[in-house]
DNA sequence: CCTCCTTTTGGTCACATTGACCAATAAGAT
DNA sequence: ATCTTATTGGTCAATGTGACCAAAAGGAGG
């Protein structure tokens, strides 16, 4: 459909920045391409934008096709169009950011075409790893490691005035103060105190009543059973 | 040129959304359309992206050809991509916020094909005003009263955690902060303690030698004249 | 049962930040 | 000389934050 882009026209493409933290280390789903360019390169799962159709709608076509997800965290991350991003020709790419649970995305990697890499920011550059495997932003199709830092930004940016970080939670009916700590620390990518992010996260929504404490208490391998906690969204 | 749009095929426009402080008043500036569709009705300036280049140099493009600006205020605001915002076809467009200074603005005004509206949000929804003239969002081409509304609460979002209040100052070398005090006021739209605005902004920009006060005092109509700051961006 | 070990939970303390005020200061205007 | 206005400086209470410390509640191993 798209194999040759004429040279005097302009394209318009979705990048989906699906991201997931897996123990304890915030990831993102990566394509490995079957075609030119970039063939065999990672790259984040993209397609172009049919005529009939918005991009938003485009991206929520591309994800329930990636993951099955219902009420996932979907917004519009940033446009990228730099004149020779796509060496095919001049295609700009609406670039949309995901925050799924683990869960979800363990279900359908069996047999998926994505694979899931940690990502870190190193002094502003994407890293991935996935087992001793190393991608740098350069071994990646497009500018697609530029449109991971930016999501790992806008992730960061958002993650302590919105709720943006429960979106990454395996159940939100029933979680542990522990577990959305690790979500924040993975997005954060520090460490944090224990006891103030409890202070600060039961005052920012426990108190306004969009979260609550659930009767039950999750046991463990270790430690002390924590108290498990339902959240609104 | 795009008089007429090819039904399958997909366009991109940038729109720029150039704002600015007036009499105490955050305005926009817009363009009454010469041409189908929307004709004679308000808009913001726009135009088509050339193949040859990025849509960030589109913008800066035409951002040039209306106001002389140094070292102004630009980032990429949204990307609208509704299928039905355009009634000729599809067209995308990816809006571009600027922050002026108000006389760099009348400068231009005399024989530009702009006017300055006093803008603001009420219910979320875009409400201009120039003189006794209003418009509504409805009045406005395309999906442009949902451009200003986003525009709008972008600022409101970024005033207090990025130095963009500043870009609407007349002389960044030589302003008080009264001045300072009434943009905040202008695009947050509510007033504001001065004795409380000035330990923070003091707090935030002085103690860390961003800013620095300068020797001279202004003069005024009426008041105590006022100590004269510069900033560095 | 008793002692480590780990994690959760609760608390303190000093410090910074914020909103609501009040009051002094330095001009022009009457 | 007094009034008006805007700037500047200050207090005070409430709130939030970072750095700690310590108790509570489990499992694991002796």
């Amino acid at each position: 459909m798209h194999d040759v882009l004429a040279p005097d026209q302009l394209y318009v493409t979705v990048d989906l920045l699906m991201m997931t933290v897996r123990q304890g280390r915030l990831n993102v789903l990566l394509s490995r391409r079957e075609n030119a360019p970039y063939r065999d390169c990672w790259a984040l799962p993209g397609r172009f934008v049919d005529v009939g159709e918005s991009a938003e709608t485009t991206a929520r076509l591309l994800l329930e096709q990636m993951l099955p997800l219902e009420n996932a965290y979907f917004e519009q991350l940033y446009t990228f169009t730099d004149v020779g991003r796509d060496p095919r020709g001049r295609v700009i790419s609406v670039a949309y950011l995901v925050a799924a649970p683990w869960s979800a995305v363990a279900k359908a990697l069996p047999g998926a075409s994505f694979q899931s890499f940690q990502a870190e920011l190193r002094d502003g550059e994407t890293e991935l790893r996935d087992g001793n495997v190393l991608l740098r932003a350069g071994d990646l199709a497009f500018d697609h490691g530029r449109i991971i830092a930016t999501g790992i930004n806008r992730l960061r940016g958002k993650i302590d005035y919105t709720d943006i970080g429960f979106r990454f939670l395996e159940d939100r009916e029933a979680f542990s103060l522990g577990e959305l700590q690790t979500v924040f620390e993975a997005v954060l990518g520090s460490a944090l105190d224990s006891s103030n992010f409890r202070r600060t996260i039961l005052a920012r929504y426990e108190r306004t009543g969009r979260m609550e404490q659930t009767e039950k208490a999750e046991k463990r391998d270790r430690g002390r059973p924590a108290a498990l906690y339902r959240i609104r969204l």
